[in-house]
DNA sequence: GGCCAACATTTTAGGCTTAAAACAAATTGG
DNA sequence: CCAATTTGTTTTAAGCCTAAAATGTTGGCC
C-alpha cells in the first residue's frame, strides 16, 4: 500500500494527497455542478422552444427588460446578462425585428443606446413566466424545501469563493506583469 | 391582506403561496446555480485560452479519449458530453487537424469511427491537467471540506430530482399523444 | 435475395458566443 | 481649444451548438 516502504515517518504518509485534502473531491464536485447546471438548463431550453419557439438568451433580455420600467442601455444588459458586448447587440437586433423591444436613442449621450419593452415584448413576456416557474419547481421537486434552503447557501459561499479567488488571480497576474516592467 | 374576508377559515389564509412553499425560493436557486456554473465555468474557458490556447470542448474532448484507452465511438462521445452528435463531427475535425486525435475505421462496423488520442493529444492533454485541477481547487477555496461534501451530496439529490421530473414529463406528453391519436 | 427499419455519422441552416478591432461620442488635461 | 483617453456600441472572424435532413451501413425478416 505504501510505497515508500516500512521506514518511512508515518506523520505524512502520502504528502500530495495530504495537501489536496481529498483525491478529487473538487474537481468530482465541479462535473456534478456543471451536469446539474446543463441538465436544467438544456430542459428550460428544449421547452422554451417547444412551448413559446423562443431560446433562453432571449428569455433572459426579455426577464431583464421586464422588471426595469425606464429600460436598459446595452451595456446593462450583457453585464447583468455576463455575456460580451457583441453579442448582446446580436441578440437585440433578433428581438427588434419579432417587435418584442425597441431601440431608442438615449437624449444626453449620443453613444448610449436605451432597450425597452414593446406592449408586445411585455406580454409575449408575461405569458411565458408562469410556466417557465413551474418548469423550474418541478425540475426542484426532489428536494425537501430545507433542502433548497442549504443548496441555496452553500452556493452562495461558493460565488463568494470564486469571487475571492478571481481577486487573487488578478493580483498575481498584475504582480507577475508589474515585475516584468 | 385576505380577499375572501373575516369569515374564511384559518388553516390556508393564503392557499397559492402555500403550495409554492415559498415565493420563488426555487427560481433564486436555479439562477444562484447557473450564476455559479458560469463563473467557474468562464473563468475555466479563460485560463485555458490564456496558458494553452485551447477550449473547453477541446479540452473535455481529450479528457474523455485520456480514460479510455481504446478510442472511442463518435456517439459515445457525444453522450458522454452532452452535446448532439453534428458537434462532435466539427469538434473532431479540429483536434484531428490539430493533430491530438485520430480517426480510424471501425474493422467491423462501418458505420462507426473510433476516435482515439495521439501522443501529441495525449502528452498535450496530460499537461493540462494538473493545472487545470489547481484552478478548480482554488476557486473552491472559500468552502470548508465539509460544505464540499454537503453540496457535492445535495447536488446528487439535485440531479436525481430532475431526472425524475424529466420522466415524469415525458409520461405526460405520451399520454398527451397517445390521447390524440 | 431484397426490402425495410434501425443505427452512426455528417451535412445544413441558423442562432449563440467570444475576443479583438473599429468606430463614434464624450471627457479630460494641458 | 484640442489632442489623448475613455466609454458605449457595433463589426468581424472564428468557434460552438442545435435540430432536422441527408447519407451510408447494418441486420432482420419475408
Amino acid at each position: 500500500m505504501d510505497a515508500s516502504g516500512p521506514d518511512s515517518i508515518d506523520l505524512e504518509p502520502d504528502f500530495e494527497a495530504a495537501l489536496k485534502s481529498d483525491d478529487g473531491l473538487e474537481l468530482r464536485l465541479w462535473l456534478r455542478l456543471l451536469t446539474c447546471s446543463n441538465i436544467i438548463e438544456a430542459e428550460v431550453r428544449r421547452r422554451l422552444r417547444q412551448d413559446f419557439d423562443t431560446t433562453l438568451p432571449r428569455f433572459d433580455v426579455l426577464a431583464q427588460l421586464d422588471r426595469s420600467p425606464v429600460g436598459l442601455t446595452m451595456g446593462e444588459l450583457s453585464g447583468r446578462l455576463m455575456v460580451s458586448n457583441g453579442n448582446i447587440t446580436g441578440l437585440i437586433d433578433r428581438l427588434v425585428s419579432e417587435g418584442l423591444v425597441e431601440r431608442a436613442n438615449h437624449p444626453e449621450d449620443r453613444r448610449t443606446v436605451r432597450v425597452t419593452l414593446t406592449d408586445k415584448g411585455r406580454s409575449s413576456f408575461r405569458r411565458m413566466t408562469p410556466k417557465h416557474a413551474g418548469w423550474i419547481d418541478s425540475l426542484l421537486a426532489g428536494l425537501s424545501r430545507q433542502d433548497k434552503a442549504r443548496l441555496y447557501t452553500l452556493l452562495a459561499k461558493l460565488k463568494a469563493s470564486t469571487a475571492e479567488a478571481r481577486l487573487d488571480a488578478q493580483r498575481r497576474e498584475r504582480s507577475v506583469r508589474d515585475d516584468r516592467a
